[in-house]
DNA sequence: CTGTTATCGAACAACTTGTTTGATAATATT
DNA sequence: AATATTATCAAACAAGTTGTTCGATAACAG
């Protein structure tokens, strides 16, 4: 990919994050965003379709770097720590999530970008779907698996979201032991 | 209230609830809800400053309408079927919304929608405060007191976004023991 | 019957969206 | 190093949206 289009690509992004973490998805205009990444009009058009486009490539790499990173340390581990580890995953999606290397807290604490949230829970989904065994000591009997997959995934995000807007007060171990209990 | 006002208010909510249950908040328009609604433009803004007021208005309403008959009800039920009766508010809600007097069910169904979600969440929390003493056995020790009522209000919204999304082919007493098995 | 008030239609400026233009400058190719 | 390609830019554009203003009309209240 052209240096040009990385750069520019680059800038759009940070703008629009920037600008989410002030106000709601809905309010935020590509005047906006092209001032703030100072980039042309055309420019913006040549990159992206729409504003919904734009959200949805910048969650396709905040998640490739979130998830994929994840799974990657979470299959080294699991040769090193054995499987016995419950939970683990978790605890690492907490802790990458606090360091922020990406700014996926900012997005999670913007009010109104349910369609970030959206996108967001299918990643999780996922990612429980893999771990259900994790937690199948704890189903209750006669309830539908997608519901009870349901569950957990909200459970997890539900827990992230009352952590993030309690301003990361406490670690990210008591955070998993938090969602742990729960489910 | 004037006659003439209660009438295009109430052609303004209905018009739209059924854009909202046909397309996204945020691609409705103005020029939309007022042609469905039919009425003159100067007089949607005589009622309302922004279509963000509109949908607090509406949720005012509705939850008004949902949530008071819902405490009578209950009050009259503590009277009859005495305290012991575990979730029942829950029942009587999952009910009443099956029943559909109000149109909550189409906005909890509607993609794109947080504002509502939000200020649903608000009055869901109210309730399970009130009824927080019935969860109080299956409370996790050590997990603050507002990380538990949120987990229960989520839990509870989540469960009837399931029902709803999956056409609410379950009975409300199912969903209701479905909820209270989760929690 | 009379004064008040809600509605209407039409027009309005300000703003937003998404596209098109031709010129310029950064890359890629040979 | 010379040339071809391609990304960017500013500016202008039509189409659509927002929220307001106006005078005329009709519904309502006392």
């Amino acid at each position: 990919m052209d240096r040009r289009q990385r750069k520019t690509r680059e800038a759009i992004f940070n703008a629009f994050i920037l600008l989410l973490s002030k106000k709601n998805y809905n309010h935020i205009t590509v005047g906006e965003i092209i001032e703030v990444a100072n980039i042309g009009r055309a420019t913006f058009y040549s990159h992206f379709e729409t504003k919904d486009y734009l959200l949805k490539d910048l969650c396709v790499e905040l998640f490739d770097h979130l998830f994929n990173t994840e799974k990657n340390e979470a299959t080294d581990n699991h040769n090193i720590f054995h499987c016995d580890m419950h939970g683990s995953v978790f605890l690492h999606l907490f802790k990458h999530i606090k360091k922020n290397d990406n700014n996926i807290y900012k997005l999670l604490s913007s009010k109104n970008n349910e369609l970030f949230l959206e996108y967001f829970k299918n990643e999780v989904r996922v990612l429980i779907i893999e771990h259900l065994s994790d937690f199948e000591d704890r189903k209750p009997k006669n309830i539908p698996e997608d519901f009870w997959i349901n569950h957990i995934t909200s459970t997890f995000i539900e827990t992230l979201r009352w952590w993030i807007e309690s301003k990361m007060k406490q670690t990210p171990e008591t955070i998993t032991e938090y969602f742990l209990l729960l489910v």
